[in-house]
DNA sequence: ACCTGAACACCGTTCAAGT
DNA sequence: ACCTGAACACCGTTCAAGT
């Protein structure tokens, strides 16, 4: 029965030690982006190095926890946007939130394009892009169904346009008429009529 | 008489280590992008870092000299535009070169970017980012005249859309046809008619 | 004047040693 | 089982000492 008293116990400071590097890095990345140094993140959380490493085995793989706390924010954001009757407008919310979601972390584009264009499913990131490309994927072939947008498209490939958008938004903040130009750039490209 | 002798002297070493370094960064900002190790670079070239960092105060100063160095390229590529008659085409060829010119060092997109964005006149690449820009006005201005390009963008927008299609380029090799639909996705964007 | 290499502070990552 | 902190190799950058 001590068994299960100090299982219960090693369980709650593994938990605990999971949430506070989770909690440090949410800090240290949001600051200093997702290239924050991981030594920092472990100093702040009060671990080791070692324990950050045995938890998260590479950066990505953080980053990936991360994004699944974030989730919420995005399935929220797709119920609103299934209220919209026009698809086109339904697409161009989608991308408009998917940018905003990108905007978590500066340089979070990076990985998620690399992930994404490597077609490696082990990738730690590749989970959370699936489900963005999925759910891209859902938004434009509504739109495409309704004549809304070019047909010779798919959500990779507009999950990649909004990346660079994110990355270009990354990049300065000088000069946001830039970005927004980016923006309608794109939008031009991609919707019909 | 021999000051002048001395003072030679001591040029040609400058001139030379100047160049053993121009032709490392080369080689390692080739082969390792412009992230590269100059400490590695220093190496190859076999000088020590200080020596590097007294000619190229910056890893962007350094990056700016070996642009410079294939400035001839893009020139090249300019005459032969200029005999297009069609002003839409000879945009697309000039975007096409700069695409392929970012294509030299990989991560080239972001300092230069950076730079345009940041308006910062004395930044090390600010005098590269001009140039570039100045030339892709001319033949967006032409297309404009021509009606061959919307008339709301101008040479730093089409200068950020190309940096984005290079670093969606440098982001992964595996997967050629989403740099190809992102470009073209640029061109339905910008090209009118 | 210019160069050298040692020096400092930092980081990513791993490993033996502890509990 | 999990954690710790020391350890190693690397890097960017600077500085005293040499020529």
């Amino acid at each position: 029965m001590n068994t299960e008293a100090s299982l219960r116990k090693e369980r709650a400071d593994v938990i605990r030690n999971r949430a506070k590097i989770l909690h440090a890095a949410e800090v240290h990345f949001g600051s200093s982006g997702v290239g924050a140094s991981l030594e920092a993140v472990a100093r702040a959380a009060g671990v080791g190095p070692a324990t950050l490493y045995r938890h998260f085995p590479t950066r990505e793989a953080l980053l990936a926890a991360l994004l699944r706390i974030h989730r919420d924010r995005l399935l929220a954001r797709q119920r609103e946007l299934d209220e919209l009757s026009d698809a086109g407008e339904a697409l161009r919310g989608w991308l408009l939130g998917l940018e905003e979601y990108f905007g978590l972390f500066q340089g979070i584009s990076e990985p998620l394009v690399a992930a994404a264009r490597s077609g490696d499913t082990d990738h730690p990131l590749a989970g959370s892009c699936q489900e963005l490309i999925s759910a891209t994927d859902r938004y434009l072939t509504s739109a495409q169904r309704d004549g809304r947008a070019r047909p010779d498209l798919d959500g990779l490939d507009l999950f990649i346009a909004v990346s660079a958008v994110s990355w270009i938004a990354g990049t300065g903040t000088a000069d946001t008429a830039s970005v927004a130009k980016l923006r309608t750039l794109f939008e031009f490209g991609y919707l019909t009529e």
